[in-house]
DNA sequence: GCATATGTAACCATTATAGTTACAACAAAA
DNA sequence: TTTTGTTGTAACTATAATGGTTACATATGC
């Protein structure tokens, strides 16, 4: 299973998106989120290192550097998780055994064709689609 | 990142799809994938439990239970894999905040639609399309 | 009986995650 | 200028999952 990072960033966006004029913190986020401001931050600075909000040392200054409509799930998807691949393959086959010499290559195109389809459905929501989401519960 | 279950596991249906009539192993399959014959009947035990394969103790005797045309790899994931979900969403967060109060089912409605557009894709591609591309290399 | 196979429990090393403390660097108010 | 508050990071920890390994009970068939 996936960690919580894209979750954990999602929250963070739409708390930075929906704030009024009053700044917010690392620490009043973590209050939302229920974990530590560390946590908080780690994550922030993901999304800053995306291009997708901004944030100064010393201010509590977060701020949403696209609008929520261009920022789509898969922009945040990408910009918190650390490896490329969704599904890993097993290494070093037997060269030997044929199926062992090209079950890679063989995974490699099923796997990515997967990972593509779910890319394809993060990139059609965005922010905004979930903060209206958000709203009607409201 | 997914473990290599999955990986591992389509490995092992298509060694036994396409064995000859000579039976194989675990310690055999093992030495294909390159790992360890527990590993090899740990991930076999989860295909029999899912009604993919059959295995009797004592005999050398894994059989495809379907063919494999019929067995996509949407059942061989599902059949692996341990959590229901793909992402995880964090817990307990703040209620007294109407983001976080709203945010889980939110993201739960946004994770699902990935996680059904992977499962699509799983579903399209079977045992015998794999073993088809893997024999244009052989 | 004996060699051989699967099924499974138990243990270990490695890795990722998430939480935490501590502190440097900086900003802005007092 | 001092003080308070904030971000950015390093370092450490607990926990859990993965994958590898040994050991052995149980069943098969020669």
């Amino acid at each position: 299973m996936i960690n919580t990072k894209l979750s954990v960033a999602i929250h963070i966006l739409t708390m930075i998106a929906t704030k009024s004029d009053t700044p917010i913190t690392s620490d009043f986020i973590a209050g939302s989120v229920n974990t530590n401001p560390v946590v908080i931050r780690r994550i922030s600075g993901q999304l800053k290192k995306a291009g997708l909000i901004s944030a100064h040392v010393g201010k509590a200054s977060f701020t949403l550097e696209k609008e929520p409509e261009e920022i789509t799930i898969l922009m945040v998807y990408q910009a918190v998780q650390t490896h490329d691949d969704l599904f890993s393959i097993h290494d070093n086959p037997n060269p030997h055994c044929w199926i062992g010499k090209n079950i890679q290559s063989t995974l490699d195109k099923t796997f990515q064709r997967a990972q593509r389809a779910l890319e394809q459905e993060l990139n059609n929501q965005t922010l905004a689609d979930l903060i209206k989401n958000l709203s009607t519960n409201r």
